[in-house]
DNA sequence: GTCGTTTCTTGACTTTTATCAAGGTCGGTT
DNA sequence: AACCGACCTTGATAAAAGTCAAGAAACGAC
């Protein structure tokens, strides 16, 4: 983990890191110098290996993350102690455990990197701060929710409704192909509700 | 449908109807008596009859519509001209088609009242507006946005890991028991992602 | 490269769920 | 009261998906 203001050997790569994130906030908003300041003073470039927690189940999430390089994947526990994937987190994208962050209450989802991966954090209460101070990044954190909403309900649909062929195809082939080359089939099939049998199966016919 | 500011034979009733909705605003934040007159000025109430439609596949929702009486029930066409199933919406809740709405493009789902209905109406354009200019407004949607995205996550999960039993038990017996009274079985089971006759074998053994 | 681990596939079998069809229940209408 | 239509249940059967087990392939560590 490096702090923004630490000069270090890699210097100009989280350098990188942090003009893509600013080019993203851009793409959403317009942010003064000013404004940029202030967030940049209090962003945090976390670097994961493969297979390391950015968060624990039983840990209270009080971050928000953007996504540089790498996959997380996000997944929770049943009785049995099976690993139940919810959640793949490509790269340029904000994301947190949410219902902790929120509520306040211990998460009971764990956040792996799947791959070497990058991330940049944000401490809740700043987060907040930029939120209620800055109405480019107020407007901008409206329409991640207005998103992040729209491709739940998308899954949800699909979950409701469709086959696992169907699933499959549409969630997968169609929208995330990208996913077959970078996430274990095993936990594919989790996230689409289906055991990995069945997904084997599935592509040996499509 | 009645404009607020027209007299009428049932003014007392939707007198009662705006109160009910301006202390639900109020009890997400303090609205000052000017932004109230504001927003009341904007507001229309509809009233639906059983079976009635609130809005169309192809039409675009230009709409948020606040909940004060009766269920509105979503649902979508399949190819086989199926209808399936996506929500249910009780009393004192806020909802859009949301698709059409952010995006702007003809909903592919129907809202249909289940019982005669009372809701209120804003037009999009009014709403975009308070939210703008009244930050409790901005508020209240954000915080309204952050609790629709952790309930569709809820059931997200409940239809990707577990089974017909387990769905029906959770998203039904134990958080949404009324839906039995008032809910026709076979559109709770499209609810679900089941169909009618599971439905009801597992409601036999439960 | 080899060993060992993890992941993936395949087969046999079981369980869950869907489909099709028939009949029953219930509430509203005439 | 009798009828009608919508909704629900039940049974028989079929299809979909899960489970268990064995072996193959891929990948990393050494």
């Amino acid at each position: 983990m490096q702090s923004i203001g630490n000069f270090s050997s890699n210097h100009s790569k989280w350098m990188n890191d942090l003009n893509l994130f600013k080019e993203t906030l851009n793409s959403f908003t317009e942010l003064t110098d000013q404004e940029w300041e202030t967030i940049a003073s209090c962003l945090t470039v976390r670097n994961l290996p493969k297979g390391a927690s950015l968060i624990s189940i039983g840990e209270t999430c009080n971050q928000v993350w953007f996504n540089i390089k790498g996959i997380i994947r996000y997944f929770q526990e049943d009785a049995d102690l099976n690993e139940r994937t919810t959640c793949f987190v490509l790269e340029h994208q904000f994301y947190s455990s949410f219902t902790s962050y929120l509520k306040n209450v211990p998460t009971n989802e764990e956040l792996i990197a799947l791959e070497d991966t990058t991330v940049i954090e944000i401490q809740k209460s700043d987060f907040l701060t930029f939120v209620e101070t800055m109405p480019g990044i107020n407007a901008m954190y409206r329409r991640i929710l207005e998103e992040a909403y729209l491709e739940m309900e998308h899954l949800n649909f699909s979950l409701q409704h469709y086959s696992a062929l169907d699933r499959y195809k549409q969630l997968i082939l169609e929208e995330a192909p990208e996913l077959l080359q970078r996430v274990p089939l095993t936990y594919l099939a989790s996230y689409l509700g289906m055991s990995p049998e069945t997904l084997s199966r599935i592509r040996s016919k499509v």
